[in-house]
DNA sequence: CTGTATCCTCGAGGATACTG
DNA sequence: CAGTATCCTCGAGGATACAG
């Protein structure tokens, strides 16, 4: 297990997604807090049952994202590699994602927490 | 592996952290959400490798985080049960927290979590 | 020492209209 | 179909002062 004592001096780094060059790597405030936000999650897991899906597609699983929250955070996850994104030059044009093997690799830890999740819920939510 | 598409069908009700009646729950929006802050987990991770420890020593792990966001954050974690909060009456103040068993069970998940994180640090970052 | 109480910033997320 | 472009809301997170 980690010094998370040792990780966590970072002063206030998180925001900007800038690494602290004085210290060592935190996982969770340089590599988790990427993706910890509302969406980037269900999005994996959804890709991961679809295996690969279009734009649409993804959108109706996911049937209260907006558009533009949809695509800023497709081209999150392209950007740290954990999606690809391959563009078809027709009319009307067609988009299809696919989790990359570093995306694939993700899944265990997501299907962990999931589980997690189910198995303790009435115990997080009682009361 | 669970039906993202029929869990996902909610309407906004995440911020409020109110559940949907209509439809069965999805793990990530109704239980994940809840500890997908910026701080929560961080917080756990220092609780495990404390086992029990005071207010002044989760802040001193965790040097950048506001007195304000602690003591939320803790209320929070509380609320659902992950932690345990004991307070003993004496001047001045003495507050221990330390993880439930609920709490505990999370850790595999976080430890899962980061040891991804670090094993994919380049690949996350590069370019 | 462990908190409240205020006030404030800032950006994630959303609504809506438009485009190649 | 798969996006941009604007504008806006709202609350997480923070700074500071004070309290028991």
């Amino acid at each position: 297990m980690y010094s998370f004592g040792e990780y966590c001096i970072f002063d206030g780094k998180i925001k900007t997604h800038k690494l602290d060059l004085k210290y060592p790597i935190c996982p969770i405030r340089n590599i988790l807090s990427r993706f910890s936000d509302k969406w980037s999650l269900l999005i994996l897991a959804v890709l991961y049952t679809g295996k690969t899906m279009r734009y649409g597609e993804i959108k109706k699983s996911l049937p209260d994202i907006s558009q533009k929250i949809l695509t800023s955070s497709l081209k999150n996850l392209e950007k740290y590699h954990l999606i690809k994104r391959k563009a078809y030059a027709e009319i009307p044009p067609r988009v299809e994602y696919s989790l990359t093997e570093t995306g694939n690799s993700l899944i265990p830890s997501i299907q962990m927490l999931i589980t997690w999740a189910e198995n303790h819920f009435e115990e997080i939510l009682r009361k």
